[in-house]
RNA sequence: GGCCCCAUCGUCUAGCGGUUAGGACGCGGCCCUUUCACGGCUGAAACACGGGUUCGAUUCCCGUUGGGGUCACCA
């Protein structure tokens, strides 16, 4: 397939300009994951080509425009690292230069004013519905004389876009697709309090930030014929475009708000995901680059192009991603983690903040905690046995182990491990091995008891490491704690 | 419904006329092993269907089916 130049935004002289491109999200909700990929696609873009990447809000529905939308989706991109080069620029700031346009587009001949009513517009669709015939304006004032006009009535102006031929867009991810120009009505471009429609906006925004290349999700692919119209109309060039498959739920319906469109603060806040994990996810998603899966963000803007993005749309599977995110976890810096973890392990344990001899000991900790876990909050609850305080709970599993053969074990554990000098992994290790062995036991056999006595459950790192990590003092009080619970009868359980 | 887009394992994908159709997630088995993980090895798992074009189609063309998108004084 023919694919356009993907390097230059070409102009109607033919001259090459840098790479300008633009993520223009409407402030009406969180930064949901699509919205996410699209902004991804369109830093990486511009970082492979040494271009500029913009942000617009697209605030110009006032009704439905919020500034907590706007916080929100500035602090998905920040998290994600998607900042713009520039100011995000607010398209309703902008409101008199697109009224400017259309009217000129006035002047021109290629707009009118159309004074039909809103109810007259409905009965027109409710007509049209009946008669199944497509629904479109039928150019009712497109020709009539603006003497005709009723005075002092309110208009909107519309586009007087042409009735036959074709248009016909090279998309660099779709390739070349063609409409009638038939399928196109004259759309409003002002309306009539004078505000302008997203189709103008967002055509004169491109324009005036010189944005070459308008990559978006392909739910604006048939818009992309209709901003086409006011483009030709002004004379102006027209950008390339790259229309990207949109991102499905699980079930292959559209991602919507229920159907896991979360916003990235959900899988950074509630899931406990690195952001690199996102990004290395989203960009695989609808990307890709032979058998690489994964990818860092260096490596990313190296080898991004729009060749590689895919015509079909995929399907958000969160195993994957967490399986990415366990893989960046196990690469994390270890302070870093701790950092992360510690207002997870509080909140967790509903207890105050850590201090930072308690971050500190999280971070010693992370290289036996996080091979462990898929998500920080796992990570987070795998760390609870070094916060807890004695006597410990022990869960049902945990109890089962806790029995009269292990009391022999641990009384055996106590009096091995109480006379060590050095309280190292090497030290504790060789005495529980040989409680082992004189016992006749695998090591398994005394490792279990004490994990479940030490840490109140059945899986933890390696015991070992939960020795060392736990200190004597604290290790010898619990297991003294488990064998009088056992001796006594009374283990505190659920 | 009109128009537009799409179609390889369950999922994300590689493939760009001739391959034992490859990788990853997930799933099963084995190994490692003090639990759980990690790691290693391994198994099952796909070209939606029907016509063409061609010596030869997963690959090119058409159709069918299926999925998605879009048809506002929303963006």
């Amino acid at each position: 397939m023919l694919r356009l130049s993907e390097n230059f935004g070409v102009s109607a002289t033919g001259e090459a300009r840098p790479v300008v491109t633009r993520f223009a999200p409407s402030p009406t909700g969180f930064l949901h994951i699509g919205g996410a990929r699209t902004a991804l696609f369109n830093w990486l873009f511009a970082r492979h080509h040494g271009g500029t990447y913009l942000l617009r809000i697209e605030d110009t529905d006032r009704a439905r425009s919020t500034e907590p939308a706007i916080a929100a989706i500035l602090d998905g991109l920040d998290w994600l690292g998607l900042m713009p080069d520039e100011p995000p620029v607010y398209q309703f700031a902008r409101a008199e230069r697109h009224a400017e346009v259309a009217h000129a587009m006035l002047e021109s001949g290629h707009a009118y004013r159309c004074y039909a009513t809103a109810e007259e517009l409905a009965e027109l669709r409710e007509t049209q519905r009946a008669a199944k015939q497509p629904m479109r304006y039928d150019g009712r004032w497109r020709d009539r004389d603006p003497s005709d006009a009723p005075a002092d009535a309110p208009f909107v102006i519309r586009l007087k876009a042409p009735r036959e031929g074709e248009s016909v867009i090279e998309d660099v991810v779709q390739g070349r697709v063609v409409v009638q120009n038939a399928e196109l009505d004259d759309m409003i471009l002002l309306r009539s309090d004078g505000t302008p429609t997203y189709m103008l906006a967002v055509v004169v925004d491109d324009h005036d930030m010189g944005v070459t290349h308008v990559i978006r999700g392909d739910d604006h692919l048939n818009n992309a014929f209709r901003q086409l119209g006011i483009i030709r109309a002004m004379g102006w060039d027209m950008p390339t475009y790259a229309h990207i498959p949109l991102i499905h739920g699980s079930d292959g319906a559209k991602l919507s708000k229920r159907h896991g469109a979360l916003g990235v603060d959900a899988y950074r806040d509630d899931m406990g995901m690195l952001p690199e994990a996102v990004i290395n996810y989203l960009l695989r998603l609808g990307w890709g680059h032979g058998d690489e899966e994964i990818i860092s963000r260096d490596r990313a803007v190296e080898l991004f192009d729009l060749t590689g993005v895919g015509r079909s749309p995929s399907r958000f599977d969160i195993k994957k991603l967490e399986n990415l995110n366990g893989h960046y976890l196990r690469e994390a810096d270890d302070a870093r983690l701790a950092t992360l973890v510690a207002p997870r392990v509080a909140a967790l344990m509903q207890r105050a903040p850590l201090g930072s001899e308690d971050v500190d000991l999280l971070s010693r900790a992370m290289p036996s905690l996080k091979p462990r876990a898929k998500t920080l909050e796992e990570i987070a609850d795998g760390a609870r046995f070094l916060f807890e305080h004695r006597p410990l709970h022990f869960d049902e599993k945990a109890q089962s182990l806790l029995d009269a053969a292990a009391l022999a074990l641990l009384t055996k554990s106590v009096d091995a491990l109480s006379v060590l000098n050095e309280w190292t992994l090497e030290a504790t290790e060789q005495a529980i091995r040989s409680v082992a062995e004189n016992a006749d036991l695998g090591l398994g056999k005394v490792a279990q008891p004490l994990r479940a006595a030490l840490t109140g459950r059945t899986t933890s790192p390696g015991i070992f490491d939960v020795l060392f990590l736990l200190g004597k003092d604290e290790t010898l009080g619990r297991l003294s704690d488990a064998i009088m619970a056992i001796s006594g009868g009374g283990i505190q359980g659920d």
